[in-house]
DNA sequence: CAGTGGTCTAGACCACCTG
DNA sequence: AGGTGGTCTAGACCACTGC
């Protein structure tokens, strides 16, 4: 392509952010200056300049201009899977069985104040899940039974809830909190680990356009690391 | 204004999706077609296109047309403040102390294939952030001083290194690894909690265009929480 | 109120990939 | 081989906001 590329315009402003020819909360050339430099459209630098933005390189602001962001937020973005093909994933056969179900008012904690305005019951959910036929996470869920009536009549021994639901429920916005605990007895034991061993707790909350859909927390094995994919930007 | 927006062709096209009136591994109009139905140009069906699949909504490819995603990958998206703004957006004061400062070979473990091609000895630096006087994290960090050679200069009395960095060198890219740990001996005696008491730790590893720039193990106090920021997409 | 970024249009060419 | 998405251009209007 004999044109400029908007990913060229970026690869060379990120290039003059990183030399600190443009240094931290300066204000760098406005879009039809740096179109003529580069030889370009005013479109093409407008393209490469928000995607830079939505990055946090730079700011920008009508009327006032880009500039250099002054401390480039990092941000560590996760890829929440399926419980199923995090395991399988590792080469491993994965299982899964229900240890609980009932319907159960609103739980507090955490999720409390999302079910706040929720005032029938909630479909209540622990279950556990198996890597190799090993206890990998317990699962503890609450399932909104307003929005997502059809799940009362889902046959868990086939699927998981986690599963079921992201097939089946598409979600718009979530939370996460990311916590150590230390197990206690029951939890130890369903884990097969020792009572007081430190593990990775993640609580998770989901959000239809219709309202709440589900709250969960997973409790995993000991010795369980999550990682961002690698060379996130 | 009135002509479309791609925001509403997006907000419409998502609608579809939620409402199933377009299923999950579907194949959804052409960009021109759904152009002529909304009556506006084909790169304004474009742009809300690529938000979607920028978001994980659906999956585009070429010549084989745009597609409802079958399973959309729930993404947990952190901003990893410094930890002093951390602090004192809590409302408390912070304070940092250097426990040791020397040069090391590279480390082994998380960050060891990182430092792989570095011969050169590495920056080590041990350090305790305080919130109001309370240990809040202990810190343990190798830093590249071939890439970042100023930093041996600086007075970390004055700006802790984390901080420094931030501010000093830009970041292209970054790995993050969240696991729960129990405290050791020593560790538990830097944080002023109990021995075996689980803690959170947040490993990560920074790159630069030119090379690896630091990596950092921060253990936080027992009961520590990390957060999404709410409604993230 | 003037200048910046944000966006839309219409037309065009191209890279890619599946049928 | 042909249709799809990806992108560039040139011109235009608009919204916001700092001066």
């Amino acid at each position: 392509m004999a044109n400029i590329s908007w990913q060229e315009v970026r690869d060379e402003v990120l290039r003059k952010i990183e030399a600190e020819e443009w240094r931290r909360g300066e204000l760098i050339p406005g879009e039809m200056e740096l179109a003529r430099k580069f030889g370009c459209a005013r479109v093409t630098v407008n393209r490469a300049l928000r995607q830079l933005s939505e990055e946090g390189f730079v700011n920008r602001k009508r009327r006032a201009g880009t500039r250099v962001a002054l401390n480039r937020v990092q941000k560590a973005t996760f890829d929440i899977p399926v419980i199923r093909e995090e395991v399988e994933a590792a080469g491993k056969h994965y299982s899964h069985e229900i240890i609980r179900k009932q319907m159960v008012a609103p739980p507090g904690g955490f999720a409390g104040e999302m079910w706040a305005a929720e005032k029938r019951k909630l479909l209540h959910l622990r279950s556990l899940h198996y890597a190799d036929g090993k206890p990998y996470a317990y699962e503890v869920r609450w399932v909104n039974t307003s929005t997502v009536s059809r799940i009362v009549d889902v046959d868990f021994s086939r699927i998981s809830a986690n599963e079921w639901l992201v097939q089946n429920i598409p979600v718009t916005s979530s939370n996460f909190a990311f916590s150590a605990i230390r197990l206690k007895k029951s939890e130890a034991k369903l884990l097969r680990a020792e009572p007081g061993d430190a593990a990775l707790c993640v609580e998770r909350a989901t959000w239809n356009l219709t309202g709440p859909i589900t709250s969960v927390r997973q409790i995993f094995k000991p010795g369980h690391t999550l990682k961002t994919g690698s060379g996130a930007s």
